[in-house]
DNA sequence: TTATCACATTCACATTTCTGGAGATTCTAG
DNA sequence: CTAGAATCTCCAGAAATGTGAATGTGATAA
């Protein structure tokens, strides 16, 4: 197979694996470092069982890496720049605003450049 | 809904709608400038039927911008930008090489960075 | 050691969404 | 009207989601 279906292929799995709202925010959520699953499933108000199987995922595809210590799993971004490269894509978003006022997402992106 | 989830919901659209090989290819071909939906077909080596689709759904959410010219319809980026935005997320798949060839990532970046 | 709690993962299942192919339909130029 | 170009409709198979229940593990106390 050419090279570029080959890569497009893949492409396609990291944006199909970013493509949740969850998904997309514990990107964000861990830009900073690490969190265990239950500050997760605190802080983005979910169940820790999807949580759990959100990280699963992020985890098969190398997106994060787990730590054990004890009892709680802390999980930190592989690369932490895909945070700020998932956020670029705001850009995009600005344009079409539908349904999303330009201060939402103001506010996200202050939010989630906080240091 | 807070800002952080209504605009996580927007990202997550957007890389849903990336989750494509086919998508991602076509976005990448319409880097330059715009084309017509049979050399799109041609190019990727897709029936138009298919490839129509596909830029239905990347109209619907003004990713492409749509011109007709007699019965040719053209299509183009309508943020030239996100080509080069989608290609950065290369960066993610480097790492995990999975089944991926550097050489592979290697001639993508570079076909697809030609002007 | 055993019992127990806390943290996390996995399983099973109903539901929803995505996909891709074939054919019908609309639209335009000549 | 005719032919070509592109789009739309429909549907069955595949994949992703979400929820609750069950199962693992590590720490702690008796």
């Amino acid at each position: 197979m050419p090279s570029r279906q080959v890569v497009a292929k893949e492409l396609a799995e990291i944006f199909g694996i970013l493509a949740h709202a969850d998904r997309i925010r514990m990107v964000e959520e861990l830009r900073l470092g690490e969190k265990d699953v239950s500050s997760l499933a605190n802080v983005l108000g979910l169940e820790t069982p999807r949580v759990s199987q959100h990280l699963r995922l992020l985890r098969m595809h190398n997106i994060v890496v787990e730590r054990r210590e004890g009892r709680r799993h802390f999980y930190h971004l592989t690369n932490p720049d895909m945070a700020a490269w998932v956020l670029q894509g705001l850009t995009f978003i600005e344009q079409r605003m539908a349904g999303v006022t330009k201060s939402n997402i103001k506010a996200a992106r202050r939010l989630w450049s906080e240091e």
